[in-house]
DNA sequence: CGAAATACCTTGACAGGCGAGGTATCACGA
DNA sequence: TCGTGATACCTCGCCTGTCAAGGTATTTCG
């Protein structure tokens, strides 16, 4: 099953910070890793990706500088800042909260089994 | 921790059709029903409860009706169809493969324990 | 030479959440 | 009796994140 990006939003940036805890990236690499991660199943729209890069941006949890490739594409790479670091555990643990509410609630959904 | 509404997004009405599982529900009821389990924590806010109720009825995955109270204020009951019980399983499914899918995206971000 | 992949960006529309406002009833205490 | 808080419903308009659609430029490969 493909995932429904309604149920993705809000956890777009905490992705991203996500792949940045690990090294510096850009945005078509970052993409794709998401992509080869969750085995096809999920990628985020390039609209999606940029605009989440640039609130990130704004927001001072990541920093970018223009990569020094001599051919190809330009690329600029994103580096996570120390609060950049700190907002992702916020996040990451905001996430967890909302999970295990959610988890709760759908789980009363089932009364026909036994 | 409270829960951020961001993350919730998308899953409310799988939460209210998850109550109506149960049994035929009010919106106010289904609102305090949804507060008592989370232990506080969460709870809709009145517009959005509201206007999820209304999709669902446009959806046809419930009906409602008005209850018969003689005293204090008017109650509008829903009752989930089998069509929103069907709707009901596919959204949780969707919601079970989204969790998986973040859960395994923000696992990557924890380089620096061990 | 043309197509596909790499790589970036912006604009405008859309949908869901919610603050703020409204209505009406009832219980309770000052 | 008069206000306050709880119950119970509803709507309008704003905000925010997502994304379709469009654009640019380079390189590789057939």
């Amino acid at each position: 099953m493909s995932v429904a990006s309604e149920l993705i939003r809000g956890n777009t940036e905490t992705i991203i910070l996500a792949q940045l805890m690990k090294r510096d990236g850009y945005g078509y690499m970052v993409n794709k890793a998401i992509l080869n991660m969750t085995g096809g199943r999920f990628e985020l729209k390039e609209a999606t990706l940029y605009t989440a890069f640039r609130r990130l941006e704004d927001a001072g949890c990541i920093v970018s500088y223009w990569g020094d490739e001599t051919t190809g594409a330009r690329r600029r790479y994103y580096s996570i800042t120390d609060l950049g670091k700190e907002s992702y555990r916020l996040r990451k643990k905001e996430w967890e909260t909302a999970e295990a509410v959610i988890d709760k609630l759908l789980s009363e959904g089932e009364g026909e089994t036994i």
